[in-house]
DNA sequence: GAACTTTACCGAATGACTTTCAGTAAAACT
DNA sequence: AGTTTTACTGAAAGTCATTCGGTAAAGTTC
């Protein structure tokens, strides 16, 4: 009831807890978090602003798990950038009950800018025109979060779609997974057309 | 109080109305939808099941934004792709205070089939594979999603950015709009890419 | 057209949630 | 040793989503 011996909350602590709960719950809830740290959810106050301060750790965290040495940007430049696009949505792959709540949660500015720097450097070398890049690195961003959001979109259920009135979109629901596996695949070939298409703007 | 001589509330009408109020408001109360809808809270419990329900019901009502002859399968398939990512952008574009609402929202299975049928039919005419298309589709629809959210990312501001520490991002954002045009070219630049992707997945 | 059922609303009540604020006692500083 | 700061607790306020019983009109049946 007293001050503890020891801090028993810091940001990152909470933030941490949070994105564990949110995770397996699919929710974050003041109550539950506090709960998770062994506090009174009044104490959370004194380290955050409220809720959405909150999230923008959970998304902090997650961003750490983007680990800076994920993709070598001493690489060919495509293959740099389709290894940071993946150690990217890796990240949100492995906290999926979070993803909704993490989708519109800005990013601290020092992980942005640090991100985006090595991005740009990566580009501005690969022989990209700087008014390029940053509408490159935004796209290669929206296209990564969209798969996030995807690999937590409710499945088409292929028995459901009516093979009279829909016989193309049942032709092409054969032969596909259905599982996870459905949004990798959609990742994959979104993720090496975009590259393609990248290349494509360089001067030859 | 009694029953009204002409029902006030429908499934259509509350759509309607909740998504024009998220759009300016950014939030979705049921108080504040019964007010806009002249109704008590509780009414709208006999036509939905919930917060949920009417969530899902905005996006029906984006969708038919989308309007069906927005784009004509009759062209070159580029073209016809291009044109439907841009109605389905411009939609969520149209109601960007709604966006982070409608994100994560199940689009109801009619819906979501003919949109799917169509353009399921527009690739197989093209000449790509089956087992191509879905993914295809898949990853079109994560890029428009992943886009609709860029248009409401706050903007990175450029004053902030630190110009020693971050050269190459610095660079980067000489010469770039960031008002509303700048998610705009990360779309246009995106969309171009990935459909030059797309083609050179063709057979030749 | 009278009796019955169904429909579409209201109002009140419940329980959960976020956030604030006045204590409290240990820690950290002087 | 005394003062200030820090990190928590507990209670309370205000909002929200949702449920339920009540009510009178609309619709249906004979």
């Amino acid at each position: 009831m007293p001050r503890p011996r020891t801090p028993l909350l810091d940001r990152r602590r909470i933030g941490a807890a949070a994105l564990r709960l949110a995770d397996d719950q699919g929710t974050l809830t003041i109550p539950a978090l506090a709960r998770e740290l062994g506090v009174a959810p009044s104490a959370l106050y004194h380290h955050v602003s409220g809720r959405d301060e909150i999230i923008s750790l959970m998304r902090e965290e997650l961003a750490r798990e983007t680990s800076p040495d994920a993709w070598d940007p001493a690489q060919p430049w495509e293959q740099a950038l389709e290894d940071w696009a993946r150690s990217y949505r890796t990240a949100f792959a492995g906290h999926a009950g979070a993803v909704p709540l993490l989708a519109t949660a800005p990013l601290g500015e020092p992980f942005l800018y640090a991100m985006y720097e090595k991005v740009a450097e990566l580009l501005l070398t690969a022989g990209f025109a700087p008014h390029q890049v940053m509408p490159l690195i935004n796209a290669m961003e929206s296209f990564i979060l969209g798969s996030a959001l995807d690999l937590v979109a409710p499945p088409v259920l292929v028995a459901d779609v009516p093979r009279e009135t829909a016989p193309h979109l049942a032709a092409a629901l054969d032969d596909v997974p259905h599982d996870h596996r459905r949004a990798e695949l959609a990742f994959d070939i979104g993720l090496r057309a975009l590259i393609t298409g990248f290349r494509a703007l360089l001067p030859t």
